[in-house]
DNA sequence: TATAAAAGTTAGATATATCTAACAATTTTA
DNA sequence: TAAAATTGTTAGATATATCTAACTTTTATA
């Protein structure tokens, strides 16, 4: 099977495609940073994944993945997400210390074990922090999400995600008294640095640009 | 924290002691053949090991665990016996199913996913095989355990625990109906090969020195 | 369009973990 | 106790995954 660097490689590429919406590819440079990793590496690696057929890849071009790499990549995430799930659900886990240990579990190789931790878990479609979990045929469900920061004073929504899988983040998002499903309100933007004034729960709050952007809600 | 590699080497340097009662430490070529591994191999982690102050060796000497190397190794096998049970008791896998990938999520490092994986599984004593799972503080249960091996003919006893991990011999452990509490009865053995011919459940069976030799047992 | 900046690659080094081949030390045994 | 067998070590190679420094190509801009 692939190596855990390859998986955090393949994972990688089809996150940066789909939050930024990249879709010409990727350049070795912007994936490196992604990566926390530094461009000679990122290149080094590009070639192996490229024999593997796992990347579309030319020298001085773009990356994109290949069938076969996306389908790994879904799976990837399939494998952390079901096991955030199973973190928070069944050991009572915080969703903000989930992440780095699905980091590590993301990567345990036994397809019948996500089967049956996915039956355990009843076919969960949404993971702790709102984000739609592959199945087993690598479908994944999508929906119209708006972030935060796209809406208008007057409006109200209700968190379904939230973006920024960080310690410092997820903490503040707890602060708020705000979690999944959390109705919340836009009662004023400011032009200048565009942050917000929220209420959440009766509780009135201004928030960053920064911060309305990690954050994905369905319009109510 | 240690590395696969090196959570390998300290489990099998316990087990090795413990199985084999080999008190007075253990050598490089049998430490060499019970991981797969080559003698040379095993020769450079060792002095790895010996710089993190985690085995006491010398130069053509015996190799010893030191005891942040034992608390280590006992630490290892309580992972790897905690998601045994799991697997066996959450997911419904087989009991001959689970060692293969309790070998890879014992290296993952989180105590506190532990601690609470403990409290999910009810604190349990014993891995689905029979062998006892260390506590918190790495306390190991121990009983009056003997070999099925080392029975006279007339006596009766309860399996308790199973000493090989392999699917070979757990498939013929589930084909002859035995179970974790089976009740065996010796009916006679063999002084030649000391195969032993058994009762379990009311079926006959006649079963080698190997396979006795692989069979813990309760008197009853 | 020439130059500067950005992006990407190559070369060579390091760390981990493994191997084979050759050699050395220790232990067994004749 | 000398030779043989066993056990253990050293040297050098390979594979993976990472780095820094130097260089090249592409893109932007003056
Ligand atoms: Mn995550
Ligand atoms: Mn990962
Ligand atoms: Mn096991
Ligand atoms: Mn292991």
């Amino acid at each position: 099977m692939y190596t855990q660097a390859e998986e955090n490689y393949l994972k990688a590429l089809f996150s940066i495609t789909l939050e930024v919406g990249n879709e010409e590819g990727v350049g070795t440079n912007e994936l490196a940073d992604y990566l926390k990793l530094t461009p000679p590496t990122v290149n080094n690696m590009l070639k192996k994944l490229k024999t593997k057929e796992l990347v579309n890849y030319e020298k001085y071009g773009k990356i994109t993945l290949s069938d076969s790499g996306r389908a790994h990549a879904v799976y990837v995430i399939r494998k952390h997400r079901l096991w955030e799930t199973f973190l928070c659900k069944k050991l009572d886990f915080n969703w903000n210390a989930v992440h780095e240990i699905a980091e590590q579990l993301e990567h345990i190789d036994s397809p019948e074990l996500i089967d049956r931790l996915d039956k355990f878990l009843d076919y969960p479609s949404f993971d702790p922090h709102g984000d739609p979990i592959p199945d087993a045929k690598g479908k994944i469900k999508t929906g119209s999400r708006k972030l935060l920061s796209e809406l208008k004073p007057g409006a109200q929504c209700r968190l379904v995600a939230v973006k920024d899988d960080s310690t410092a983040f997820l903490d503040y998002v707890n602060r708020l008294g705000l979690k999944i499903n959390s109705l919340i309100e836009v009662v004023d933007t400011v032009d200048y640095d565009h942050s917000m004034h929220i209420v959440v729960d009766g509780g009135s709050h201004t928030v960053s640009k920064k911060f309305t952007d990690s954050i994905q809600v369905l319009a109510v």
